[in-house]
DNA sequence: TCATTGATACACCGATCTGTGTAATTAGTA
DNA sequence: TACTAATTACACAGATCGGTGTATCAATGA
């Protein structure tokens, strides 16, 4: 259990705990009084710094919206390499599926901005392969994007429930398929 | 608003309640009083036909196993029906993604035994598309099993946060793929 | 007619939830 | 030293949670 550093900013503490457990056990499931319990101060400190749950709650998803890796590595090497990186979260113990997902299925309607959060996450995702086919000069960029991403999307759920790594290497072999199909090529980028 | 009629008897008038509220609204968003208030009968009669809401969550979920269809048409029909079968769910107001799906995203670790119902699920898909795919003598049919399911769960998990029914069209043009790189026919039932 | 069964209303339990009010305490700084 | 700002402990509010106890009432069938 790493617990954050006593010396960091208050909110970052906050933050990073809320992230571990909202995303390890779920946002209903951990209370206020929870977070603050695991850091050790107390709740109305908090309330300090954030001015209720839900804020601190979008907060926790905020965070989770990083930028995505913007390799000088081969398109279809970045590609083929995402599922690569989740099939090695998956073997992690802390893995728990896709917090935004997760989010949204236990929120649902109560909360649009959480789902706009989502939306966003998910979006992004979509353009950073689009913009990798777009220089593999595949035919239909845009719809082996969304295909792509909904295998990402289908490993994490299948593995939230199977607890079967191999999910991951199913994903990359039907992405790889796909885009065999679609005419990608070994070393395309420049040409 | 459709209540399920009076005229029934009660433990199939809860668990029909049970399943529009836990599944709308989510499992730990809908509390037992709600249950009862929603059918209008008071919390003791919930109490004497389930022991508690643990067992009441395991008997909604369990309702949701429902054998899948049995048809005589081609193979590749029934496969690419699914994703159509999908789409039209995608366009009803009710849909919420899979229940299995959310119970185990919600609940966690906290209930084995909503995993295991999630697991059997999962599997039973997973086999019937094998099934199918045994009938179109593909190569490597688990191996494209496990691809196709993926492919639901994906589109259901876009479907969830981005409410764009485009999404099960992705996934059956990327069926489609996998199955025709896979060299899958058009009528291989019998030769 | 009488006994049984199931449903009813309703109060209640202890626990937990988000959120607030307040007064004391600490630490840094002018 | 004296002021300020953050953090503390702690009680409390009002709601909701899952679950129980109990006494009454209505329908059924022997």
């Amino acid at each position: 259990m790493k617990l954050p550093s006593a010396k960091l900013p208050m909110k970052q503490r906050i933050l990073e705990t809320a992230d571990r457990l909202f995303y390890g056990r779920g946002i209903r499931a951990v209370g206020v009084d929870t977070v603050a319990a695991e850091i050790g101060i107390s709740k109305r400190t908090l309330y300090n710094h954030f001015p209720s749950k839900d804020a601190l709650v979008l907060a926790y998803l905020e965070r989770r919206l990083q930028p995505l890796p913007d390799s000088d590595r081969p398109p279809l090497e970045q590609i083929l390499g995402t599922f690569d990186r989740l099939g090695r979260s998956f073997g992690t113990a802390e893995f728990r599926g896709c917090a935004f997902v997760n989010a949204v299925a236990e929120l649902g309607e109560e909360s649009a901005a959480v789902r706009d959060l989502a939306i966003e996450f998910k979006e992004a995702r979509r353009l950073w392969f689009r913009g990798l086919l777009d220089r593999l000069g595949i035919a239909d960029p845009d719809g082996l994007a969304t295909q792509l991403a909904l295998l990402v999307d289908g490993a994490i759920a299948a593995f939230l429930v199977r607890r079967d790594p191999a999910m991951a290497l199913a994903a990359k072999d039907a992405a790889m398929a796909l885009l065999a199909q679609a005419g990608a090529r070994q070393a395309p980028a420049d040409r």
